[in-house]
DNA sequence: CCTGGCTGGATAGCGACAGTATCTAGTCTA
DNA sequence: TAGACTAGATACTGTCGCTATCCAGCCAGG
């Protein structure tokens, strides 16, 4: 397939995706000759997955190449390469680390409470856990010191269902590509589903309150 | 207090001040002269939120301003209020209207199954859903069809915890910063649990496996 | 009273990001 | 063999969220 005909089946412009094999998130199609490459079915489908990665997610460009990265990496374990996409996946939100030791010490407690056992030690998600906590604190949310136990076992529950959606008698490759896009695509699904009855709630409680 | 105050006590640049002025997302202080203007505790509570929801939240400022106006519309019943936070807080990711029909009719489908009876029939989030759910079905992501059966009760209970800590004996604009942080700052929580649970559950299914 | 620093308001500029366009030189293919 | 297409390099564009500069004018300290 030629350069063009992929541009044709995926939606995406030539241009695009030289710029996306320029960064790095395709490879360069099977040199034929100086100046004629081959793409083939795998590019179709790399290049879907980075378009809804954008599309749905704005997953920056940049986070996409640690995926590709990740997946790349044929020496780590499929756990390894999961966590990376975890990594990855949680777009830089500077949250200004307020707090210090002790929102950690509270993230830290969150995780035991969840039982989330195997979580790496270092993993950066802890850190950004501690910021959000300290945030939570001091914003003046009314949030009742026992609001994480309502929330763990749902979320457990939830990450528990969308890890056992994940068929794992296929390629490494696509495992990774059904672990980001659940990630991506079902945490979008989530906070839709979530606005909704947020809205269906607020209506039961303050509809027609001025 | 004067402008180089605020600046001071919210850490925000004089400079980002009068940039927010300008669009509309706070208002100019109380003129003392044609050069001086005063601010208050208003100013700075207005400023601290506005940093945690672009901090924490990445909340382009045009979706602030629409915080903002739905705010300010007071002729609005605090429903109506809290419909237009949700709008404004849907992050406008260019979901390809794949599907059509189908796709939306799905979506009412899991709204009725939810018992989420109360979202306005035009709520622009509903074709946000229909058009997640169309990249869902394209998308290759395994999904069992009673894959909704498993989010709605836990998305239900976590929607219900948060509507009912905001306290309603406070003012409107109160009422929406609650409401808005909520959406925002644990929306964020959320999704951050939710990926320590899958590094958890992932390191259960598929540490060491290579 | 004057001088230096701060102010509101307007306008212009900047850096990151995600492409898009153009150019070159070569290569198919009809 | 002419016209369309291609890889690769480089330059440009538009949007976003600020920053910086400029212009008067006011105000407070010496």
């Amino acid at each position: 397939m030629r350069i063009s005909e992929l541009a044709d089946s995926t939606g995406v412009s030539v241009a695009t995706i030289k710029y996306y094999v320029r960064e790095g998130l395709l490879s360069p199609g099977r040199k034929l000759s100086e100046r004629l490459a081959d793409y083939d079915d795998q590019h179709v489908r790399r290049l879907r997955l980075l378009r809804v990665l954008r599309d749905v997610g704005a997953v920056p460009v940049g986070a996409l190449k640690a995926l590709v990265d990740a997946t790349q990496d044929r020496t780590a374990s499929v756990h390894d390469m999961f966590g990376k996409a975890c990594d990855a996946l949680r777009i830089e939100t500077t949250v200004p680390t307020a707090g210090g030791d002790h929102t950690r010490d509270l993230a830290d407690r969150i995780l035991a409470q969840a039982g989330w056992t195997e979580v790496r030690a270092d993993a950066p998600e802890r850190d950004h856990l501690a910021g959000i906590i300290g945030v939570i604190l001091d914003s003046g949310l009314p949030t009742d010191p026992e609001g994480a136990a309502t929330y763990l076992p749902l979320v457990d529950a939830i990450a528990a269902y969308e890890l056992d959606q994940i068929d794992d008698t296929q390629d490494r490759e696509a495992m990774m590509e059904q672990m980001v896009l659940g990630q991506v695509v079902l945490g979008e699904f989530l906070l839709c589903l979530r606005r909704l009855a947020h809205e269906h709630h607020s209506a039961l409680r303050f509809a027609e309150r001025r």
